[in-house]
DNA sequence: AAGCTCTTCAACCGCAATCAC
DNA sequence: TGTGATTGCGGTTGAAGAGCT
């Protein structure tokens, strides 16, 4: 029972492609396009699976695919667009020429989110970290909230590229225990 | 130089949406 | 309209290389 699989995976090969296998593909569709990717590896000779030969065109074979760094103008983009859409990978990569949905979402989830949480902003809903630890104060119990901001400055307290953020919460932090205290 | 940890990114998985009949 | 096949998408994984001790 269960799900059918996409393609018998005894017979089918997997893990990184070699030069020969993309020389292959890439000659089989420039002749016959991209119609059937089921039909495409048995066609073209090679032992993969439709679904992974789709995967491999479109991320990386595409002539008209960008694969040097993201430029700044891109990343502001990807922020931009993930503040409005979150994770909507395609939706995003669609407004970036030559970008493909795994580029972002690899770019997103390797470089900017880090980039964001340095920056003192939380790359879930794009608010100022300080912000968010002001809604929790208001929303939590003082004694739960002071846990949490603690929990928290103990998180970011070891990072030099959050300084600032540190502080921030520490200065939440002295109010939600003098709020505490009360 | 060796071993360990971290980072990056290509590739895979499974579900959802769409298509073809 | 229902059903199976195909395609698209987002989350996750793991190999390889870089950096650190």
């Amino acid at each position: 029972m269960g799900r059918i699989p996409c393609c018998e995976k005894d017979n089918v090969k997997r893990g990184q492609w070699t030069p020969e296998e993309d020389n292959k593909l890439s000659s089989y569709i420039a002749q016959h396009g991209t119609r059937n990717w089921r039909l495409i590896p048995k066609n073209a000779g090679l032992q993969r699976c439709g679904k992974s030969c789709r995967l491999r065109w479109t991320n990386y074979l595409r002539p008209d695919l960008k694969h040097g760094q993201f430029s700044d103008s891109e990343e502001q983009t990807i922020v931009k667009l993930h503040s409005v859409f979150g994770n909507r990978w395609s939706l995003i990569a669609a407004q970036l020429p030559g970008r493909t949905d795994n580029d972002v979402k690899n770019h997103w989830n390797t470089k900017l989110k880090k980039k964001l949480s340095g920056m003192g902003i939380d790359p879930v809903t794009h608010k100022p970290f300080s912000h968010l630890m002001a809604e929790i104060a208001t929303t939590l119990a003082p004694p739960q909230a002071a846990h949490l901001a603690e929990a928290a400055l103990g998180c970011f307290k070891d990072e030099k590229r959050t300084t600032k953020l540190s502080t921030r919460l520490s200065l939440t932090f002295q109010r939600l225990r003098k709020r505490n205290l009360k």
